[in-house]
DNA sequence: CTGTTATGTAGTGGATATTCTACACCTTTC
DNA sequence: GAAAGGTGTAGAATATCCACTACATAACAG
């Protein structure tokens, strides 16, 4: 029986993927959480052989969730879903230790082979990241200037970008302001930008947000 | 017996909300469309009760095929979700003609009383928006959110959307800071906004800047 | 012609943001 | 295997911003 672990803070998407994964494999043993916080608590207390883990949720946010649970337990495989398209954070998630990336979009066509790829061990790229990926090793590739940005500091960027106060960013990644303020001079630096209506442009620009 | 027409790009989104909604209505007839076109036909195909729409599929938008719906059964009510907080869409939204708009995060407390009250032909508006709508129909809609702001206000539009600071703005006009920040909030209550990020897009989307 | 709203202008005080500094980890490099 | 640089984090001090409030004048409606 395969015990697997959903982290959503969507409720819907939560149940969708209970649905689809119960067609699949009927008698799963399927966990929730709604929260980074519900999540780590759960990869402690129980045993399970997939972690399958929404990007973008409220508080640490679900890269801060498999750093944790990657510390923890390094062999747990972890799939990061995203509503975000198979973008740029496909390479950082991999870096960060994930199993593999699914595009929202995917999910459901994908989902079943992800898992039994990644229960071997093995990780699950798509075609699309497995060209990111070879991008990414093309040394001397023309960079996009946001690609130098760490995680945190792309993290503040984003949230800049669209318009957030550093104290509301703060507050959302539960970081101190001045922290968010330091990212924020650390961005302009490598971006080479003086206002945040540069970044919100760069950003529109390169649909990024 | 309801007849319930789902539209969403997303397999999960879509399961997610069936489930919920034969949770609800075990004996609904619930239809799925994957994309925009899939939804118009449907909508002609077959007679629903409810539509439930995502904002953002891919091709023709969500908002398309809401004013095609529109104009195909005008009586057909059609309740709009997205991921996107209850922001400046909402109202695009009501105005292109829904009768709801959901955010992902509260669909599933909010769908089964959006889908009761707008079965009555009444709109479905959570107090969020209703302050929103509030403010919008107090600027006086249909112009060019731009054109209601005087001369001097537009000037500080114009310098804040470049991403100049107050104090900036001040020293080029040769005006206190704080008399620009007085601008700043009237600008931003005119246009309904309430970032600088908000005041770049919408110069950059309408090519002021 | 009078009351009301729009506009241009600022001061004050509390809220926010930035700068500079620091430090503990990691990686990478020599 | 030590030094150097990158990253994640935050405190203190300072600079800046913003929500109110205020007021004068122009415009405008009744």
């Amino acid at each position: 029986m395969i015990r697997i672990l959903i982290a959503d803070d969507h409720a819907v998407v939560r149940k969708g993927l209970k649905q689809i994964l119960l067609e699949q494999y009927p008698f799963a043993d399927i966990g929730e959480a709604a929260d980074a916080e519900k999540l780590i608590v759960l990869t402690i207390s129980e045993k399970w052989d997939v972690v399958i883990c929404d990007m973008s949720m409220p508080g640490r946010s679900g890269l801060d969730a498999l750093s944790q649970i990657k510390q923890l337990s390094p062999k747990l495989p972890v799939l990061i879903m995203s509503m975000y398209p198979e973008d740029q954070y496909a390479l950082r998630v991999l870096k960060a230790g994930a199993s593999g990336y699914l595009g929202k979009e995917t999910i459901h066509d994908d989902i079943v082979k992800a898992i039994e790829t990644v229960r071997t061990g093995k990780k699950f790229i798509t075609p699309a990241i497995a060209e990111k990926l070879a991008n990414a090793f093309d040394a001397g590739a023309s960079h996009q200037l946001h690609e130098n940005l760490s995680d945190r500091e792309f993290d503040v960027f984003k949230l800049l970008a669209s318009g957030k106060s550093v104290t509301e960013i703060g507050e959302q990644l539960s970081l101190s302001a001045t922290t968010v303020s330091t990212y924020r001079s650390r961005v302009m630096e490598k971006m080479n930008m003086r206002s945040n209506a540069d970044l919100t442009r760069y950003a529109l620009e390169n649909r990024l947000i």
